[in-house]
DNA sequence: TTGAAAGCGCTAACAC
DNA sequence: GTGTTAGCGCTTTCAA
């Protein structure tokens, strides 16, 4: 049979009382006593009940992940880390995925929460700027953290200088010797869009080149947007020699675009993307971005998470490095 | 303040057992009383709570999904489809990732099964087919379903016929002309492998041509391995007319070492793979492939898995019908 | 610094 | 068919 609390307590030769006290890193312990009733527990392999625990404790030891957007990568990696997170603080991880058009998200996070008493939240991106939403997690009390969020939206969680990055990213273009340089933008709802084509903007602006909004067009995120965004930038009587595409998804469609019109990557055209999953390193030929360390991300969001439900007040915005990938995709501008 | 049983049953004049019953949908309990005792859940909004539940009950509601093989939408698809088998029956869903080099899988799974109290598992290829971790899920009594396990170790959880899918694929090729078919194979740990492979054998002799070992090369289900060993094939004096990779992946990789080399996909060589994830979608030409109803699988698995832990015995294997994607990969033999 | 007692909200076992 | 009672394994409260 499992060994209970009071298992150990006897052999310790304490109350109950104290071992929760040792368990839970609770003051007024005496050295002593800490370390025989810590040997006791692993004398047993004590572990303590996750149920009996949440029940006794009025709380869950249960956080949620809530996305929208099932089909990525990029939220396979998230989850990893957050779950990394979890585990290390014996907390599980529940997901929650919200299809935003099935309509009240936020009738559903509530009865979520509700119903499973989460502890707290994680949010991924565009979940992040749903305003409705985080108005209503602040007053119910539930702490969250989000990834990616945009400015006037963070308070908990991380984030990655897009803005910066992507203006190294046009700087390498420029470099090669690119003039025309397009750009697909991302999906509106997505803070992402709008700092990636800010920092777009910001890079021409800073090599010296002019922004032409005739080479900026839209796009979803998806692989088919991408590539019906590269075409109408491609059917231009001046087309750009180089693209950045908000993602590397778009990139990618944007490649088959270009090879489709019998032009070459990156010879006759350039093409970028952001993110670096997959996909990148497997479209031919591979694909120039910037990585972002998705993993790290959701790990370190889920950790301020913790660390806030823990002590109200103590999480933070945590700032993560991002790394420019440079593969094939990206040549010399033609002459 | 939340509502407790307690408050349901004295809205609906009976004791705190007989709404337990209504629940659970336990029998004993007359028409009328389910009826009194649902409108008052209904009106006090009443959701039992979880933990305590999994206290009195001796369970904790809790199954979780094992996994090696992180970065594969495959998995992400999986986990969806079981994640909604779960909510629908109130139990939640834990991810257990784990990696097959860092030593013992059996140990580590003892110690999440106590841990945290498993009602049950779900298990994913390759993992499926670890008999030493399925006899010692047996000997601890853990129910467990399993998806796309080989023949000896199923029990209970969801199957394709992959042998019969290859055999269609292969069908195809033939009626398109090709005479030289090659095959990559799959991670030699993966039962997929072996019944692709037959599948593969079986295909050739149906349609009347020969099976030649030299146009079989192994592969790892990666895209750098579909790379190599495309080229491998490709290398051989008399080169197949078409390939059929193990996966999606390794077909990615084909088509990329054959656009390498100056050939066109379908001109020169056709390519087909097997799985349907998105990269299939994505590659340049769109890749024809065997698709698993990933998601559904999922979730069958799950429901199968719950039924095993409410009435053991109850659970069997689903065998769920895979589709022919024809893409624009293959075509008609050169001449 | 420590312990005893009283629950947390539910289900199991057994009565009626 | 229905109710009563006694826990499940832990934390909380309060007393020592």
């Amino acid at each position: 049979m499992r060994a209970r609390i009071e298992d150990v307590a006897e052999a310790a030769g304490v109350s109950m009382k104290t071992v929760s006290r040792v368990l839970n890193n609770e003051p007024n312990v005496s050295e002593a006593t800490r370390l025989r009733v810590e040997a006791a527990v692993n004398r047993l392999h004590y572990k303590p009940h996750h149920s009996a625990r949440a029940l006794a404790g009025r709380r869950s030891y249960l956080v949620a992940m809530l996305f929208d957007n099932p089909s990525s990568n990029y939220l396979m990696e998230v989850e990893l880390g957050l779950l990394d997170a979890c585990q290390s603080q014996h907390y599980n991880l529940m997901l929650a995925p919200l299809v935003y058009d099935a309509g009240d998200i936020v009738a559903k996070v509530e009865s979520l929460v509700a119903q499973s008493q989460l502890d707290g939240v994680v949010l991924t991106p565009p979940i992040t700027d749903d305003t409705a939403l985080l108005k209503r997690l602040r007053e119910l009390d539930v702490p969250y953290a989000s990834i990616s969020a945009k400015e006037a939206n963070r308070r908990i969680g991380v984030v990655v200088d897009e803005h910066h990055a992507v203006c190294a990213m046009i700087a390498h273009l420029a470099l090669l010797g690119h003039k025309r340089i397009g750009h697909i933008k991302g999906h509106a709802a997505h803070g992402a869009s709008g700092w990636r084509l800010a920092g777009y903007r910001d890079g021409l602006k800073r090599a010296g080149l002019r922004y032409d909004p005739t080479l900026v067009v839209e796009g979803q995120f998806s692989y088919e947007s991408g590539y019906t965004a590269a075409n109408r930038l491609l059917d231009q009587k001046s087309p750009p020699t180089a693209i950045f595409a908000a993602n590397d998804d778009m990139a990618a469609g944007a490649i088959c675009a270009i090879c489709e019109r019998g032009l070459s990557v990156p010879q006759d055209v350039s093409v970028c993307g952001f993110d670096d999953v997959p996909i990148a390193r497997q479209v031919y030929p591979s694909l120039t971005t910037v990585r972002q360390p998705t993993r790290d991300m959701g790990r370190l969001a889920g950790l301020e998470l913790l660390k806030e439900i823990r002590s109200p007040g103590s999480g933070v915005i945590v700032d993560v490095p991002y790394t420019l990938q440079l593969r094939r995709s990206t040549g010399p501008a033609p002459a």
